[in-house]
DNA sequence: ACCGACACTTAGTACACTTTTT
DNA sequence: AAAAAGTGTACTAAGTGTCGGT
């Protein structure tokens, strides 16, 4: 009897193992980065959604508020007024102080006007809208001061529509959407001297809407009364919703958070393309140094443009159609204007001095010495040119992108960057990370290598308004911090002379504890010393954007395994989830 | 070769939310 | 409890690169 129950136990025991293992093999077979990838273009065989959130309706303001023209009460028309609250909404915005702001805005505003109101108004410069500048602020004042049971009343409706329409499925999996809400109209805010700033954004409504979902899903409804422009069911893109936009005609789209599928797939393969590239890269750099050399003038551009791309990480830099767009250049479309030669600068050769503004209009200012071949050749390039003639007049991003192609399956200019980008990070991990550090100090090794990065890539930001502030506050805090550890140290000297003359248990035990405290103080010491430096270093350089689309996040997992950190101290929760996939593959040994 | 349409990645900023300090 | 500081997220502009037509 009792060999039975043995044996039954061995029984269910068995049963449950392999349970457990065939269990683990589905797991695995559903992880998703596992799934079966599709071929010939085709993203999803089913995706259903709800569609898009339309921006709340216009409500007009109260009739007290009251618009002025050339000193006079006017009353404006509905859709007149909605535009001007837009204008008013940024009064305080230095925008408003801009010309050619000033001049779009006014030309659409008055687009939106009745005839009447638009015979009447005819002056910007005659308009105020100050008491409905004063109503906002008010407004947003109000919001800020609402209660408690207010706020969490906001809170969970906003819960409620993210639980409603922020998900989707796609091929068995409830995904996450990125941004399932369809821009507010207001007025346009480019970047930088842009030609188009201040002009109307117009208001999305469903019959501006495409979608996309399987034929086989239930078709989001439109609002009532209205129609989507079109239902599509294209299994070969991934966006679920898109409909174009009216400053630029360009085309916005609904699409998935970076946590799903179908993104993390492709950052993998985009990392993956890079490592291809690693093992290549010696013959493409003997390559194109030998092409310098070429007696043809569009390789030797060809050649040059790549070098740049390569040892500088400068954007491919297509063509943009002039008066569109604000001015900004990459590699291929620099121009003499941009690069300045100096033969012999600060006791170096060869240097090239870049100066222009790149995306975003974000400067990029660089003093670097190059090889005499190099220098020689964009000597030739800018002979007989005016300034603003292109640098490379042989060449475009498609004619080198042709050519990369032929050196490497998938190779693109922007390849360049992702790899150049994660093996300095993998690199100057190498070099900063040291065994006797604690982990807060690890943690600003790895702060540094990511800042190596950033500076390569040119990731700047505003230094925030409060920097000089907080770091005075920093200071003040370090300073105290030195002040109670001298105390402490004190404190323990005098323990030790105590016990020494006392040789009790109470007194030994009061050394102890002073120590301890010495101790304490030291590592907080350290701390903030650590923070400081940091902080100071980052100044205008924003980590964020190669963290999230630069870094092989495998380096970073890898590196947090092998010195033990966790990887809560690297990746804060959205970044886990967009690189679950890394964080689920990598090994402590993992080479990029 | 060139162009426009399209799809998708990369980018900085404003502001909402959370945590720490006073 | 209020204020200040710090962090995270939403937002949407601005890039890159491909494709198909001429």
């Amino acid at each position: 009897c009792c060999q039975i129950r043995q044996l039954d136990v061995l029984l269910l025991d068995c049963i449950f193992v392999i349970f457990t293992v065939i269990m683990e093999m589905i797991y695995l077979l559903d992880s998703r980065w596992e799934e079966e990838r599709y071929t010939d273009g085709v993203k999803w065989k089913f995706l259903e959604h709800k569609g898009p959130v339309f921006a709340p309706a216009y409500e007009p303001i109260p009739s007290h508020v009251k618009f002025y023209y050339d000193g006079k009460h006017m009353k404006l028309s509905p859709e007149a007024e909605e535009v001007a609250t837009f204008f008013a909404k940024m009064l305080d915005h230095e925008y408003t102080t801009k010309d050619i702001f000033r001049k779009n805005f006014f030309k659409d505003w008055r687009k939106e006007m009745t005839s009447e109101e638009r015979a009447k108004i005819t002056d910007l410069k005659k308009c105020d809208f100050t008491e409905m500048s004063e109503y906002f602020k008010a407004q947003s004042e109000a919001r800020k001061a609402m209660s408690k049971e207010e706020k969490q009343k906001i809170k969970e409706e906003n819960e409620r529509i993210l639980q409603q329409y922020g998900f989707c499925i796609m091929d068995n999996h409830k995904e996450r959407i990125a941004n399932f809400r369809i821009e507010p109209p207001g007025l346009f805010r480019g970047r930088g001297d842009h030609p188009k700033m201040g002009m109307l954004k117009r208001r999305i409504r469903p019959q501006d809407i495409i979608i996309n979902c399987s034929k086989d899903s239930k078709v989001p409804e439109p609002p009532p009364g209205t129609k989507w422009k079109e239902v599509r069911h294209d299994n070969k893109v991934t966006w679920l919703v898109s409909w174009t936009e009216n400053i630029q005609g360009s085309i916005k789209y609904i699409m998935l958070n970076p946590s799903s599928r179908i993104k993390g797939e492709k950052d993998w393969q985009k990392y993956e393309t890079a490592r291809r590239l690693k093992k290549c890269v010696d013959r493409i750099r003997a390559q194109y140094r030998e092409d310098w050399k070429s007696k043809e003038m569009r390789i030797r551009q060809r050649a040059v443009a790549l070098y740049f791309i390569d040892k500088l990480a400068l954007r491919a830099g297509n063509e943009k159609e002039e008066g569109e767009t604000a001015d900004t250049v990459g590699c291929c479309s620099l121009r003499v204007e941009h690069i300045k030669l100096y033969p012999e600068n600060e006791g170096q050769e060869y240097v090239v001095e870049f100066d222009f503004l790149g995306k975003d209009s974000i400067r990029y200012y660089n003093r670097v010495p190059v090889e005499k071949r190099v220098f020689k050749n964009l000597q030739l390039f800018m002979e007989n040119k005016e300034p603003d003639d292109d640098l490379f007049d042989r060449l475009n991003t498609s004619i080198l992108n042709k050519h990369l192609q032929e050196l490497m399956d998938g190779l693109t200019a922007k390849v360049f960057r992702t790899y150049n980008a994660s093996i300095t990070l993998q690199q100057q991990l190498k070099e900063l990370t040291t065994a006797e550090e604690n982990i807060p100090a690890k943690i600003l090794s790895y702060n540094r290598a990511n800042r190596a990065v950033a500076i390569l890539c040119n990731h700047q930001r505003a230094p925030p308004k409060t920097f000089e502030k907080s770091m005075q506050n920093l200071q003040s805090k370090i300073d105290a911090k030195r002040d109670q550890l001298a105390d402490a140290k004190r404190e323990l000297k005098s323990a030790k002379a105590d016990a020494k003359v006392r040789k009790d248990e109470k007194s030994k035990k009061a050394v102890e504890s002073k120590k301890k405290a010495v101790q304490r103080i030291e590592e907080q010491l350290m701390k903030l010393e650590v923070q400081a430096t940091d902080r100071e270093e980052n100044k205008q350089i924003a980590l964020g954007t190669s963290k999230l689309n630069y870094l092989d996040p495998r380096i970073s997992v890898a590196w947090c395994k092998k010195w033990g950190i966790p990887v809560e101290k690297i990746y804060n929760k959205t970044q886990r989830e967009k690189f679950a996939w890394a964080i689920d593959m990598a090994e402590e040994d993992y080479e990029f």
